[in-house]
DNA sequence: CGGGCTCTTGACTCAGCTCAAGATTTGTGG
DNA sequence: CCACAAATCTTGAGCTGAGTCAAGAGCCCG
């Protein structure tokens, strides 16, 4: 558990005048809803749009807050996450670069969101950014998409916060970095873990003490190494995705 | 944890003939998508739709199914959940009548679906449907909207699987079951609990025998009461939200 | 009214938590 | 580039909330 540094500020999203360059040459452009948009649209929503920067650890939005901006992330991580009074945190995903920080459609944000390290939005003024989905039912169909594949990690994550032993835990942890931020369909990855030990834990609901244990645990076997803190090499995906899904020996 | 009936058939939904009068005197018409068709949009509707009924305990539909169709709940429950190989279970969530079972973009089932006690179904084909929703902007912006609330049903859900106690669980489920079966707003509410101990089990993340207690100890602390084993009164329902967000003395 | 469920309760166990040192790593300033 | 303070991470020892195992008690249905 972690109570965190909720500072709460204002809980809106600021905006800084700045815009860099064009959309066509966005690093995140074919990872983003951005991808299904033909060049004349783009540049329509390229005046619409605005970049921003958050500091490591600043608070990006409340949860319940009534906001008026939405965005894509352009590079660092966002931790999504819900907070009881008593100051338990459940960490309820993480976003990446490529990916929409916002309600679709509802008003409300339904978590709070905080920068994990330095990141970088691309901010959309949210009443303009539905005008152009009730345009082009291609971008709504897209931000549909990308909401149902939300919902379907979300499910995977309540098979494992309900039911996974903190080993599974760990290594679907594990595995899910690699195949979302990893280069694709490697026997082995080195990847780059950008929270600390205590998100990792507000992640997967156990404390820190324990997922730094059962990381240990997986140093020992050798199925992972640790070059530095905050860098992983899994030398065995398949073998970590058979301990994630909870077919082997259970632990 | 429950080993299950998942004596899986042949995994997708049969198609009875049968069709029940027209759409207009549906029960659930005012609660399901159809809700915001016109009377000549529901005509065409009813075309490619038919009744089918699912008796106690028969599985509805297989995880990662490809499933050609979808349906209306009209009445009964049904049960979403995700097996591990070893046989433990989590249940994603309920369907009451009135909801939508089916991917709605994606041709898979990110789950099992169950009925719990008899369920009656308004099945569509569901490319037809996706027609429907090409032509009819207004039917996927509903259905992106149960989508939606979906997500926010279980990224609540992770909080309660990743952080709360197991009384806070139990209480937490009551609530929710309130909120969506019962009577609208009322101090306390009589309730039906269609699904068995074992269910509610898998649906908190916890054992059939902790569930159990806690319930014996809401009964001993005055806050519900049993008139029969599926059917509970809630004597408190404020004092019972209190405790399901985690405000009150924990435990 | 009996046999098979489902549910409840009790006694004991254990995976993961808490509390408490240490050990690393990181950041900072001289 | 090094020293040193702060933060983060690791490890250990003991505790505990929920799980497991095992009886019973109710309930439902034929």
């Amino acid at each position: 558990m972690n109570m965190g540094n909720v500072a709460v500020e204002q809980g809106c999203l600021r905006v800084t005048p700045l815009s860099s360059g064009r959309c066509t040459v966005c690093g995140v452009r074919e990872a983003a809803f951005c991808a299904v948009l033909s060049p004349s649209e783009l540049q329509q929503l390229h005046a619409i749009s605005s970049h921003k920067i958050f500091e490591q650890g600043e608070l990006i939005v409340e949860e319940d807050a009534t906001v008026r901006q939405v965005a894509n992330v352009l590079g660092g991580t966002i931790k999504l996450f819900k907070l009881l009074p008593d100051g338990r945190q459940q960490i309820t995903g993480f976003l990446f670069a490529g990916d929409f920080l916002g309600p679709m459609l509802s008003g409300e944000y339904a978590t709070f969101a905080e920068a994990v390290g330095r990141v970088e939005l691309c901010v959309f003024d949210q009443d303009r950014l539905r005008e152009r989905m009730d345009a082009w039912p291609h971008l709504e169909r897209r931000l549909f998409e990308d909401a149902t594949a939300t919902l379907d990690r979300a499910l995977d994550w309540m098979l494992l916060l309900g039911r996974k032993t903190a080993g599974e835990r760990v290594a679907s942890f594990f595995v899910m970095l690699a195949d979302r931020v990893g280069p694709k369909d490697e026997p082995q990855a080195l990847i780059e873990v950008p929270m600390s030990r205590s998100d990792i834990a507000d992640y997967l609901g156990l404390t820190m003490e324990t997922v730094s244990r059962q990381i240990s645990q997986l140093k020992r076997t050798g199925l992972v190494r640790a070059p530095s803190q905050h860098m992983l090499e899994l030398t065995d995906l398949a073998a970590l995705r058979r301990i994630a899904e909870g077919s082997d020996e259970r632990r």
